[in-house]
DNA sequence: ATGAAAGCGCTAACAG
DNA sequence: CTGTTAGCGCTTTCAT
C-alpha cells in the first residue's frame, strides 16, 4: 500500500515545491503563503508522510521528547503523576521516555545517561532524588532543564513541583479541630519518610495554633500492614481512650486503623457532639489516588493531587524550555479534601 | 567542565583511531583488537562521551526505542505491566516511550503516529485495542512489530501476551471446591468486560467439571463501588443463604463484599467443616497488584501476574526484532494463587 | 515568498 | 584489523 518510507523530498516533489518550503510549513516558522501551505499539507496527507523526529533533532530542531525517572511507576503517587505528565505533554506535542531507577534508585545514573543519549529536551525526576546531586551538574553541562516532581522536598537549586504535605496535614487537622476534636493522634509511616515528616510538621502546626498539646506518644510509626495498623490502633485507643480522631498516613494504614477502631468496641464516624462518652472515632486518611473508597462509612481523606503535580511539571518544563534562564522555582500543589463520612 | 558536546570524532581523535573504529567498538560489531578497544573506551570515559542515538538511528542503526500505548498508566494492571516492560527493556538496553490513549482510547491513532514519527523499533499495545484493526496494517506498512499486552484477548494475527483469565478463575474455583464449597457465587465486573467474561468461563468450567450446577442468578454484575458490592452481597446472601463462597472480580469489589458478608451477620473465612449451619463465608478475589492485603483476615486472591506480562512482552518484542518473520504467537501467563486466610 | 546547499553525528560499505 | 567516504532526513542560512 504505502511506500517504504516517505521523506520530505517526496512531499516536496508532490507539492511542486522545495524541501525547505516543506520544512517551513512543518514547523510553521517561515512566512509561507496560504496557497503553498495548503498544497504542501495536501501532499503530506495523501502520501501519509510522517516526519522523522530523529533527523529533525539531529539537525537542530527540538526532539520533542522529555524523559522521566521514577523508582517504580507502580507506586500510586508516581503512577498518578506519570499519567498527568504524559497527558499534559501530549497536548504540548511532546512525548515521554519512561525509565525506572529501581526500588532503591540503584539505576539512577544509567537512566539519566540513556535519556541524555536519546536527546531528550528535559528531564523530570520523580522521587529517588537523594544522592542525585551530580545529576544537577550533568544536566547543566548538557544544557537541559532538570525538574523534580516528587512527594517531598528534594534537590536544591532545581525547579520542583510537589504536593504540599504540610498543608495537607494542616487541612486534615484543622478539619478535625473544627469539628470538635481536641485529641488527635497520628498513625502510620516510617520515621525515615520525608513526606511523613512534612505532614507531621503540618499536624503539629495546627495543633499548636489551636492551643492543643502536641503529644509525641500519640504519633505512632507503622508500616503499611493492615494487621499492624489495626493492632497499634487498638493499643493506642486502649492506652489513651480520650483520643477521638486519628490521622492515617496512607490508605492501608487507614484501613487497618478502621478495623482497629471497630475492634476496640468503637465505631468510625464524626464526633457525636452530645454524647458524654466518646464512642465514635473520626478517621482522616492521606491518599494519592482519587476515588479510593475503602471502608464503610467511606473515609474522608486528603488527596495529594498527584496528577496535578504531573501536569504542572509538564507545563513548568515547557516554560523552562522556552526560557532557560528563569530562576529555579518551587511550585507547591495544594491538597484537596475529599469529604466523606468518617470524620 | 565538560565540552559543549562530545562527538564520535573527538573520541576518535583522542584515541588516535578513526571514527569508524569507534563506531564499531560502540556497537561491538566489527572485530576490533582488544588494545584499540580499550583505548577507545578510555577516551569515551575520560571525555564523558554519550552516543547520540538519533544520529545513529538516522543512519540505520536501531533506535533502541520501543513505544507503549495504554489508556491510562494508573489502571493497576497496566501500571504493573508497564513497570515490568520498562524493567526488562532496560536490561535489554532499550528505552520506552509511554503514551496514553485516554479513557476511551480516543487518542489511539495520535499515539501510534507519534510513536512512528519517533522511529520506535516496535510498539506494545496495552488494552484499548478494540478498534485498532488499522494499527495492524499501519505497523505492517512501517515494518515494525506490534504486540499486544493486555488483560484479555484482543487483535487477531498479532503477537499477544496476556494473563490467563480462564485459568485464574478455574484456579480460584477449584481451590474453593477442594476446600468443600459447593455453592460458589460470582460478584463484580460489568457485563461488557472481556476479562470478566473469560473469568466467568473458567469458573463455569470448573463448576461443571466437578458436577456442580451453574446458577446464572449467582453471578452478580457490579461496578467497583464498595457500597454497591456490599449491598449486593447482603442481598445475595439473604436470598441464597446456602452460598458459602464468593469470587470477587477485583479488589474493591472484594472489599465491599467483605463488608457485605459481615453485615449479613456472617464472618469471612474458610469453610468450617464441622458446623452444620454455615456461618463462615469464603472469599477469593482477583487482583493485579501483588501484596494487597486489604482486610482482616487478609484476602486469598488470584494474582494476574501483570508484571510478568510486561516482562514477557519485552522479551517477546526483542525476539520479534531479531526475527521478524516468526508466526504470530499467543503467550498466556498463568495466574498465581496468593493463599491467605479468607478461604 | 521560495529554492539551493551545507551540514547535524553517526553507520556501513568498501578499500587498504 | 582499521581508515575513507558517502549519505540517512531534516533544518537553516543565504541567495534569489
Amino acid at each position: 500500500m504505502s511506500q517504504r518510507k516517505i521523506t520530505i523530498n517526496e512531499v516536496a516533489a508532490a507539492a511542486g515545491v522545495s524541501v525547505s518550503t516543506v520544512s517551513l510549513v512543518l514547523s510553521g516558522k517561515g512566512r509561507i503563503s496560504e496557497a503553498t501551505c495548503v498544497r504542501v499539507n495536501q501532499a503530506i496527507e495523501s502520501l501519509g508522510y510522517v516526519r522523522n523526529r530523529s533527523a529533525a533533532m539531529l539537525r537542530g530542531g527540538g526532539s520533542g521528547v522529555v524523559g522521566l525517572i521514577v523508582r517504580d511507576v507502580c507506586q500510586p503517587f508516581y503512577a498518578e503523576m506519570t499519567a498527568g505528565l504524559t497527558e499534559e505533554l501530549a497536548t504540548q506535542g511532546k512525548v515521554l521516555f519512561l525509565t525506572q531507577s529501581g526500588a532503591r534508585g540503584e539505576h539512577l545514573q544509567r537512566c539519566f545517561d540513556s535519556l541524555l543519549a536519546q536527546g531528550v529536551e528535559g528531564i523530570v525526576l520523580g522521587g529517588g532524588a537523594d544522592n542525585a546531586g551530580d545529576l544537577v551538574m550533568k544536566a547543566r553541562d548538557a544544557e537541559i532543564p532538570l525538574i523534580c516532581a516528587s512527594r517531598a522536598s528534594a534537590l536544591e537549586e532545581v525547579d520542583a513541583i510537589r504536593p504540599d504535605n504540610a498543608a495537607a496535614a494542616r487541612l486534615a487537622t484543622e478539619y478535625l479541630i473544627k469539628r470538635g476534636h481536641r485529641r488527635i493522634a497520628w498513625l502510620g509511616g516510617s520515621g525515615t519518610s520525608l513526606t511523613r515528616a512534612e505532614r507531621i510538621g503540618g499536624y503539629c502546626t495546627s495543633l499548636l495554633q489551636y492551643g492543643l498539646p502536641f503529644r509525641p506518644d500519640w504519633i505512632i510509626e507503622c508500616g503499611s500492614h493492615q494487621r499492624d495498623a489495626a493492632a497499634l490502633t487498638s493499643e493506642l485507643l486502649h492506652q489513651h481512650p480520650a483520643i477521638s480522631a486519628i490521622l492515617c498516613h496512607n490508605a492501608s494504614v487507614a484501613l487497618g486503623c478502621y478495623f482497629g477502631v471497630l475492634r476496640s468496641g468503637r465505631t468510625v464516624g464524626p464526633k457525636a457532639m452530645d454524647s458524654y462518652y466518646n464512642q465514635q472515632t473520626a478517621l482522616v486518611g492521606f491518599g494519592d489516588v482519587p476515588g479510593a473508597e475503602l471502608t464503610d462509612p467511606p473515609l474522608t481523606f486528603i488527596h495529594s493531587a498527584a496528577r496535578r503535580v504531573g501536569r504542572q511539571a509538564a507545563l513548568h518544563l515547557v516554560q523552562r524550555l522556552d526560557n532557560p534562564t528563569l530562576a529555579p522555582r518551587n511550585l507547591i500543589i495544594p491538597p484537596v479534601l475529599i469529604e466523606r463520612e468518617s470524620a
